[in-house]
DNA sequence: TACTATTCCTATCATTTTAGTTGGGATTGA
DNA sequence: TCAATCCCAACTAAAATGATAGGAATAGTA
């Protein structure tokens, strides 16, 4: 990663499967990981990890078995990017000046201070402020195929 | 790098390195190596390659042998924060979609590539609308100490 | 000239992160 | 029973990161 934006390959998976169930609300039919693999370009057996923390953390719930899968369980308007993004990437801190206990070679505070608490906010305030059902909303009003439902 | 802004301590010391030369901006006197590495705290022989890079970037120029050492020529009002990142990080994007021929999983586009782009840009806006002449500013008025000056 | 402080160039390296892969086990529906 | 499916944990290959090291070139100074 590197250039301003830093999400990883994995958080952009988690990303994409999760709206992908989301497509699904509120309906209780499973979808397997196979299914959202092949719709979302995802390597299968790297998906069930994600899918298993994602679950993890509560925002899908699962069926095993035969005929089993994945589902949400809980609305797609009340989950935000933000939030997937914050439980996926963990709480790592690239910016020293952000660190709790982070050293600025200044004393009297750092320059850069402001500037990377101004970008992060800027960041969290577009991303909390997009839910799944936005991204659905999104989604339908371009008139992307829903091959999924032919 | 993980958390959303993805800045590499390698770009960081070079904002905080060029930041040191601005302060001392318009001052032919040239700062070495050593002193920079010092005041800002990053490993000297790190440094030294940061230098040289922003160097043949044309930011700053360098004075060789006894008495050598870095000076900025170019005005600190007239580079910014964004411009150093980009150089520093180079070309990689991370972001899926937002790579030329970036694969998109629907062929009639990524719900996700919107955000993505918006998030870009509120960063790029950020980064790009602070000079360096901005971090002095906002540097003396926190009253921090010029102990170099003294 | 000799000496020393400095930048410059290139190679190497250790650690961590990333992006998976692999193997096998547990569970469930038919 | 059997096949489809999720579940768990270990392993791995490649890349990125953050340096470190050796020595060459340069320039001021005695």
């Amino acid at each position: 990663m590197s250039s301003l934006l830093g999400v990883s390959q994995k958080c952009q998976y988690a990303l994409r499967a999760l709206f992908e169930l989301a497509l699904r609300y509120p309906s209780e039919n499973v979808t397997t990981v196979a299914e959202i693999a092949e719709k979302q370009q995802i390597p299968l057996r790297f998906l069930e990890q994600i899918l298993s923390k994602l679950r993890a953390g509560g925002y899908i719930e699962s069926r095993r078995g035969n005929q089993g899968g994945y589902v949400m369980t809980v609305s797609p308007s009340s989950i935000s990017v933000g939030e997937i993004i914050r439980f996926i990437e963990g709480p790592n801190e690239s910016i020293d000046c952000l660190k709790r206990n982070g050293r600025c070679p200044f004393t009297g505070g750092c320059a850069f201070k402001d500037l990377w608490e101004k970008a992060k906010s800027s960041l969290t305030e577009i991303f909390d402020g997009t839910s799944f059902q936005d991204l659905i909303g999104k989604h339908n009003r371009e008139g992307c195929l829903f091959d999924y439902m032919i």
